[in-house]
RNA sequence: CGCGGGAUGGAGCAGCCAGGUAGCUCGUCAGGCUCAUAACCUGAAGGUCGUAGGUUCAAAUCCUACUCCCGCAA
């Protein structure tokens, strides 16, 4: 078939890198434009973006998807399917109209959960089992067509969203290519999602990877653990502050005062929640890299009994 | 020129403001104690105090420039 590709994040690579590998002639990538990254704010190109230079696949990373140089651009190719992977805007009804056979979006939840951005994440916090990639075709509200069909797997213990979010990179090309034979034959699904079980996730701030630690710890680790790498946690000292807090960390039923040190052994720091305690292992202070706990210990001597992180009382 | 913190033996920090003997908690090594130990005791090794200039009788400390690391914001 002749395919276009919609896509910026890293986690369609896999996927773009096996429709370059395909039968499929692959005629384009629409991708955002080259954003200034990190501290220094240099202008970085979407890896997606050089693969495509690299296989001689055309490039086009319009400001609005919705312009009309880009529908131009779209409508020269003459897709018959377009397939949409972490592409960042909303696509307009005029850009779905154009391929004669679908315009497909591959979602990293298990449909009609976690529509939105941070999906991956959202799976690992509210504590599923099982997560996966979901195909379903594009229209305009976000994450709300048709399913055609989904792949699952299982999320691991302690799993943090980076290694997820790889992990369902690799499966996405399984479930696109599924969806891709199925529409090609004429025999794909059109599911509707049930509307009782939608939730919404929207984007990611670094502020919502702040603890409170009146949540129980079980609720804190699998935070910890779905915010890392991004946008990472961290705590409130109670002298005023931040500590990032990285995984491992363990769930403990030891009980005290929220945010007290309830014990310090073998390098590892255990911080009471509202429910249960924590143990902490990996952190960084403001201004500092990040350390073992067992090597802040030397810096900053904490007791036992102290009241290291700020307790809420919301 | 977005705002801010930092660079001191192998690790994490203090010392800097009010210049004058390199300090703390660990680690390492050796010895001791012990049935034994990651525990305890004793001792030792290990530092051009990020780089380059400047001020001074004297600079980790004050001044200037630079390099690198990090937090926030984007």
């Amino acid at each position: 078939m002749r395919l276009v590709f919609l896509g910026t994040g890293d986690i369609a690579l896999p996927s773009f890198q096996a429709l370059l590998d395909s039968e499929h002639e692959l005629v384009g990538l629409i991708s955002q434009p080259d954003k200034p990254v990190g501290r220094k704010q240099v202008l970085t190109p979407p890896k997606i973006k050089t693969l495509a230079q690299k296989a001689g696949v055309e490039v086009w990373q319009p400001e609005r998807v919705g312009s009309a140089e880009t529908l131009e651009c779209l409508a020269r190719w003459n897709a018959e399917v377009i397939v949409v992977m972490a592409y960042g805007q909303i696509l307009p009804q005029a850009l779905l109209d154009l391929p004669s056979l679908a315009c497909i979006n591959l979602h990293a939840s298990l449909l009609p959960k976690y529509r939105g951005a941070a999906c991956i994440q959202a799976a690992i916090k509210e504590g599923e089992t099982h997560t996966g990639i979901t195909v379903i075709h594009v229209v305009k509200k976000l994450d709300a067509g048709e399913i055609i069909c989904a792949h699952e797997i299982e999320i691991l213990p302690g799993e943090t969203g980076g290694a997820l979010h790889d992990r369902l990179a690799e499966l996405a090309p399984l479930a696109m290519n599924d969806a891709l034979e199925m529409l090609e034959a004429g025999t794909a699904p059109r599911v509707s999602q049930d509307l009782e079980q939608v939730t919404y996730i929207g984007k990611l701030l670094r502020k919502d990877g702040e603890l409170d630690f009146s949540q129980s710890a079980s609720a804190l680790a699998r935070q910890v653990c779905a915010y890392d790498p991004w946008p990472g946690t961290y705590a409130v000292l109670n002298s005023g502050g931040r500590l990032k807090i990285f995984p491992p960390v363990e769930v403990d039923e030891r009980g005290g005062t929220q945010g007290q040190i309830l014990a310090i052994e073998e390098g590892r720091i255990l911080v009471a929640g509202g429910e249960g305690s924590l143990w902490i292992e990996g952190l960084q202070p403001e201004g500092s890299r990040r350390l073992l706990a067992r090597d802040y210990l030397n810096g900053a001597p904490l007791a036992v009994g102290e009241q290291w992180f700020l307790a809420r009382n919301t």
